[in-house]
DNA sequence: CATACTACTATCCCAAAGGATACCGGTATC
DNA sequence: GATACCGGTATCCTTTGGGATAGTAGTATG
């Protein structure tokens, strides 16, 4: 048995389920993540993130933009010029993800590294 | 503009989008972090696990074991007692996740009192 | 006046995820 | 011999995620 500086109850270790599981629940789906990562270069027009994402339909951007709206990662602004301009933005608040992001990230690349390796050794 | 200490090239935030993106497939589903962070605890038996997590189907519970095997966070270990006696493990690499589900919980906590108190605040 | 662009919405459809229920062979217990 | 526990499978079903395609109103451009 390990030392550890938290006792694991079952009730802390679901506590811990709890909170993991509230932020899988708000940063699901294939695009979310992506659609941060993209729009944190600064504000992006409908078309432009489109592009950017390459193989996303313009029903689901619509959607997960939405969602993204919703849980205040990203406003939404109109600009009344001719024609209108609208621009997705990210919040303050959506910098709080950066850690997490930051942190998926490094054990991604960790774990493509990996996966890679492995593949060499065995063939 | 931020001052960044990385340049922000489309290319760079590609390859982040393509980390990301490995990690949230491998992580992906509803069960696979609750069931690393319960077997966190120690080695636990086929029946204990799906009592422990609840509401998980001992068909999606058997899937996702063998998922969490093949890439290789959790082992599989039999004895041959009478009757068998089946446990399942975490694995050293499990421990590389130990980051992430940190950053996940701490977040998935902060935006769960954000919610709740801007619950409050509304009503 | 035809065409193209912007920011979408509508409709249809398919595949995967995940749940409900039942069941299996083996062992042990009453 | 009936029942119960263990470690799962098998079958069926619903829900969800997400893609394909088409179309919308409004404006500008040739």
């Amino acid at each position: 048995m390990e030392t550890k500086n938290t006792v694991h109850s079952a009730e802390v270790c679901n506590r811990h389920v709890v909170a993991v599981k509230d932020a899988l629940y708000v940063l699901n789906g294939k695009w979310k993540l992506p659609l941060i990562i993209a729009l944190s270069d600064g504000p992006m027009r409908f078309n432009e993130i489109q592009r950017a994402l390459e193989d996303i339909t313009p029903k689901i951007l619509s959607k997960e933009l939405k969602e993204l709206e919703l849980n205040e990662f990203v406003e939404r602004k109109v600009f009344s010029t001719t024609p209108v301009t609208v621009t997705y933005e990210l919040t303050p608040y959506s910098r709080t993800l950066d850690q997490v992001i930051e942190e998926l990230r490094n054990w991604g690349q960790l774990h493509r590294e990996r996966i890679v390796s492995s593949r060499k050794i065995k063939s």
